[in-house]
DNA sequence: GTCCAATGGCTCGCTGTCATACCTTTGGAG
DNA sequence: CTCCAAAGGTATGACAGCGAGCCATTGGAC
């Protein structure tokens, strides 16, 4: 019961409006929602769709540059892109058990979820094409891109649900879990694997087969849990 | 996938550091984890644990006081306790149809998972007896206090899959929830059912039955869903 | 060639939030 | 009785974040 107390009265900010703006950038351009190439929203825009201040997001957009994830350019169909070749992830701080089961616990629950969900509803076209997309392209990635591609299916997947929250709750513990994958190897014959069994939870979704998407994407996701309790703990 | 860059660059910050801190407060007292005559953690305790300065802290709690739902007593053995008769929820704003359905699938993705989650988890005996003495407490709740305990169960159930993130995202979700229901009558009949459909979550849950537990978890979400949708679509 | 709209770059004053320290009240320990 | 530990109550100075406005740069429209 204490530790009912403990989540209720967690921190009520992860950190300062500066320190979240990045993050928040950060995983728009690790998920792959923000391809290397491309514009971010103009500075004015961002700003209010983030509810932070023009001056702050600029902080945070100043340090990306910085760390060489983006830059930026002035004048009429100027902006922010992101850079076509991005920095490898820093190590970061050593994980602790508890919190390495705790992310993986959350994204079993949202993800299997999220399969069975978007196979219970009529997806549009449009919502089709978009996940037979992101298959390709993450079936054709090549290593170095591999994760983005990957984290952009899941999130089509979770798109696909029609919940905004569902989504963003998706992208944060992706962020998680990626962290924790940066530390381990990425091998092809995983990757041929996952390209398997993402045709595989696809194929379900769109055939509207909630209990079978579900069960290919709990497989899957056990791949790399698996995978991550043996390297780390 | 302009969807999707609307659940990344949504708002970083939900509200000043205010209104998050009376939100945080408002949620262990409205889902029971501190009930009606019971003392917060002290102030300076409390600010520490939310990552709020103690002043802030203190507006927040003065709020509450002047809605209702708390008083602060000095002195040795003193603190800030809940009342024993707690304000009746305001209405607030209408709420649009997406966004109900927006919670509705969230809630369910969450709680069904963390049924199958708990049942598939070898529970310890503190745990078990958790369980049950939330569900006894529940089919004795008045209606009143139904709402109340009802959450607390759920928030039981959420705590025995042992993450904590997933724990605080039930009980965010169910703080919405419970919004939408206090806009429709509690009626005896429902309760009774409920409290019939609860029993035999937990009891798929303490057999580690997973399949089950999800199943039963998710004919219970469905009722109070459809009731919902009902009433305010 | 000129203009201008859209973008990033910059500054200033105001308000919210914080850390710290100190004051006041209360009830039990000794 | 006296003392004091633990709790709420109050005051102050520093700083982060904000809104608003203006400047500088750029490339297309005319």
């Amino acid at each position: 019961m204490m530790p009912l107390q403990d989540a209720l009265f967690r921190p009520v900010r992860a950190g300062n409006a500066f320190e979240e703006t990045v993050e928040r950038l950060m995983q728009a351009i690790r998920l792959g929602v923000v391809p290397p190439g491309e514009r971010l929203p103009a500075e004015r825009e961002l700003a209010t769709r983030l509810g932070v201040s023009r001056v702050t997001l600029r902080e945070a957009i100043r340090s990306l540059q910085d760390a060489g994830y983006v830059e930026s350019r002035r004048g009429r169909y100027g902006g922010t892109f992101v850079n076509t070749t991005l920095p490898a992830a820093s190590p970061g701080r050593p994980i602790a058990t508890p919190e390495l089961l705790d992310a993986l616990t959350l994204r079993t629950v949202l993800e299997t979820g999220a399969a069975e969900c978007a196979a219970s509803r009529s997806l549009g076209p449009a919502e089709r094409r978009n996940l037979g997309a992101r298959l390709t392209e993450c079936s054709c990635a090549s290593l170095d891109e591999y994760r983005r591609k990957d984290s952009r299916l899941h999130l089509a997947i979770a798109e696909s649900t029609g919940s905004a929250s569902l989504t963003a709750a998706i992208a944060d513990v992706r962020m998680r879990v990626n962290e924790l994958l940066d530390r381990i190897p990425l091998l092809p014959p995983n990757l041929a694997h996952s390209n398997d069994q993402h045709e595989l939870i696809v194929t379900r979704i769109l055939e509207g087969d909630p209990e079978a998407a579900r069960r290919a994407m709990a497989e899957h996701l056990d791949g790399t849990a698996s995978l991550l309790r043996g390297f780390l703990s």
